[in-house]
Parts: C-alpha cells; sequence; structure tokens
DNA sequence: CCAGATATTAATCGTCTGATTAATATCTGG
DNA sequence: CCAGATATTAATCAGACGATTAATATCTGG
C-alpha cells in the first residue's frame, strides 16, 4: 500500500554545501552530552536529533541504529585512555616513576572530563555496556602492571616490606580516580575544583600522601 | 464500552492466606535485585512483577506506580547509610580515631554490598534520582565534619603542617569508597575481594597509608 | 545536462511500556 | 451468613520508542 502524498507542503532533498559530515559530527557531539548526561535509555534517538537538528532517520542513515551511534561515541570518548595506557606500557621497562604515573593518569581525567562520566556509567555501574571491553583492553593490563611496579619496588626495598603490592595498587587507583568521578558531588559539598592549578595541587598532595604512606621507613617507629 | 468477558478461563479473586504482605515483600526484594543490576529504565514493571510472581497491576495496586516503587527500595538501601551518619555526629564530639572511622565506614559498605551499586548507580552517575538527596542529608554533613576533624588535627600538630584538610578528607574518602565502588572491575582483574579476613586487612592496609601518607613527620627528610 | 548517487523530510509501523479497569474470588466483621 | 473490604487476574489503553520507507531535493561525474 503505497502511502498518499497528502500534503506537498514538505520539503526533503540533499543540501547545500557539505553539510552532511556537519550533520555526523552534531549527531555524534549531541549523542555525547545526552548519553553521558542521561544514560543510555533514558536519551531517545528523536530528542539527539531534535539536538543536532536533524530527524531520527538521519541517525539510522549514518549509523545504522541507535547502538551504533553509542559505539562510535564511544570509540570517541575512550580514545584518550588508549593512548595513555600505550604510554604506559612503552615506560614499564625503564625505572617506574610513581609519582609521574600518577600525576600523568590524573591529568588525563581533568583534561577529558567525560571520562570519569563514562567510567561511572558504563564500567562502574552495574549492567554498563563497556565493562567487559575496558576489563579485558585497559584494567586488565594497567592493574597487574601497576602491581608489579609496586613489588618490585618493595623487593628492592623501596618500600614498606609488609606492604601488600595489590592492596596499594587499589589505594594508588583509589587516590587517582575516585576525586574525578566523585567531584559532582565533592564540588557541591566542599567546593572543590580541578581547574588548572586545583588540578596540580591535587596531583602533588595526592602523590606526596601515597610516597608516604607506602613508604619504607615509618616515623619514629610509632604503632 | 463494557469488555465482554471473553472467556471466562480467568480466576482472579482474594487468595488464602497472608500471601498479600508476601506479594509486598517480594515486589520490593525483586526490585532491588534487578534495579541495581540492570538500572531503573532498563526493568519493566512486567519483568519486577513477574520475577515476584505476579503482575504488574500489583505493583500500582501496592506502590501506586514505579516510582512509588522504586522509592520504597531506596528507603530499605538507604537505611545502613543514615544510622552510620548518626553514629559519626555522636561522636564528633569526643576524640576523633580517624581509624576507627574510616574502619566502620569500610565495614558498613562490605556488610551492605548493595550499598555501593546504588551508591554508583543514583549518586555518582550523572541524572542519578538520589544526588540531591544523598547531597543534601548525607555528603553536605559527613564532608565537612571530616575536613573540621581533619583541620583540627593539623592545628595541634598532630598532621602535617602543610596538609590542605579539604585535599585530605577527598583522599580518605576515596581510600574508603572507591575499593568498594571498583569491586566489580578489581575482582576480576586483580582477584580482590572483601570478604572476612579480607575486609579487616584492607583497613588495616588503608587507615595505615593514610595516617602515615598525612603524618606530622616526614621520614628522613626526603623532599 | 542529465542520470545516478547522496542526503533529507515526514509519515508510518510494530512493539513495548507504564498505567488503568472490569471482573472475580476470597477473606472478615457484624 | 452475608455484605462489604480486600486482593488478584486478564484485558486493554494511550503514548513513546526504535526503526523503516516513500517521496523528494540537491549534488556530481561522465
Amino acid at each position: 500500500m503505497p502511502r498518499p502524498p497528502l500534503k506537498p507542503a514538505r520539503r526533503p532533498g540533499r543540501p547545500t554545501g557539505d553539510a552532511a559530515a556537519e550533520v555526523r559530527a552534531a549527531l555524534l557531539a549531541r549523542a555525547r552530552e545526552l548519553f553521558l548526561k542521561h544514560g543510555f535509555a533514558d536519551v531517545s534517538t528523536r530528542q539527539i536529533a531534535a539536538a543536532a537538528g536533524t530527524t531520527s532517520a538521519m541517525i539510522h542513515y549514518y549509523y545504522g541504529d541507535k547502538l551504533g551511534l553509542y559505539r562510535a561515541m564511544i570509540e570517541q570518548a575512550v580514545e584518550p585512555l588508549v593512548t595513555s595506557l600505550q604510554r604506559l606500557e612503552r615506560a614499564e621497562a625503564e625505572p617506574p616513576d610513581l609519582d609521574a604515573i600518577m600525576t600523568a593518569y590524573m591529568r588525563m581525567l581533568a583534561t577529558n572530563p567525560w571520562l570519569p562520566a563514562l567510567i561511572v556509567h558504563e564500567v562502574l555501574d552495574e549492567g554498563g555496556r563497556l565493562r567487559d571491553q575496558f576489563v579485558e583492553h585497559f584494567a586488565g593490563r594497567l592493574a597487574p602492571a601497576l602491581v608489579a611496579v609496586l613489588r618490585r619496588e618493595r623487593d628492592r626495598g623501596a618500600l614498606r616490606a609488609d606492604l601488600d603490592p595489590r592492596l596499594a595498587a587499589i589505594s594508588a587507583l583509589s587516590l587517582c580516580i575516585f576525586p574525578f568521578v566523585s567531584l559532582p558531588i565533592t564540588s557541591r559539598v566542599l567546593g572543590f575544583s580541578v581547574d588548572g592549578a586545583d588540578l596540580e595541587r591535587l596531583a602533588r598532595h595526592t602523590t606526596r600522601l601515597f610516597r608516604e604512606g607506602v613508604a619504607a621507613a615509618p616515623p619514629g617507629g610509632a604503632a
């Protein structure tokens, strides 16, 4: 049954210029904003399309379906993670400067503010659609490497002899990551921020706390 | 238009015994499981009702609507938080034992394993439906109290003079909370767990790391 | 300069969702 | 023992959603 063209008042058709690529990019940008703000299920293709100034049919035209658009936005958002991991693995053979690693990690989270939101929504949250990929491609390589570094440092006497490298790795990750994933809370209850100089102060504070918290010689032999 | 009773093969009606309260409780239990596992939007009332062995009409009968059921499950899940906060505020006037506070906090998270999942889903996640309440009733009271304790300790010389109490508070919270919210990840990449003795080892490790990381006398004067 | 290729619109489809309702069966107080 | 109150079922509603499509307008290569 062909539909009768009831109203000839509509005007579809190919637009002028290279607007096509712009539509594609606008969809991706708005999708990132909305998906990270409200979650995958709570955002409709119509909302994204409207925010991008087009229709939901364009999402299917360019990305196949809603999940395709989501995957595209994931790849874009996760790119800083993989480059940082490659940098870390390249530096693994060299003398590991824990302060530098932690600082670089925190700078990456501060520079890409959507990453903490993505990690919360897609990795930490139950049912997050990226958890398996995150574990396999990132955490599964980063965490054991970190444990190995800590164990080596402990065994050569740079850290406390009774330090558990696994627990220390978890502490280091906690200190580096949680300030960023909890930023929407701490900014409200503590006026906390990680802009510019604030980030550097946080990095210096965090690295020093961890360094002295795992250091070889406990102060004064207390406890 | 009255609907004609096409098939008299259905058998509604009030069941025998006190099954009513059981239906109510079963709905709440399954709702907690499913909401924390898949998220509010990804679970339908039909799914919950089916898991509880009844129909979605019962959800509306007992809880008004889907959100009402959600609220009921929140109240139940959040109860450990408020009792722990009251305990902390009661102890605020006394000499603050930071190790004890942190340990108690971690024990609470380990004892109520759905709490970390709830915090991730409803507080840390953008668009979380509990964020405002959490900030107002819990974080807004806990965090400033923690900062005040740290500042007092610093000013009386127990902690480093150049320690920023706000940053230290964030570090303490990170060390206490993140191991639990990241447990689904670290259990896979590090074989980490917080059962029984593991929890006590984590607590001892964490409190010691923090204590020595913020202590007054840096070891050996190493800058 | 015209025949595809490309890009866009509006309309529509089928499905699922939360919610409501009529019918009905059992319980309970007077 | 019967008249409500209570509890439950199946059917149904209106709306939103993701997806698809026919129509159409503009671009572009030969």
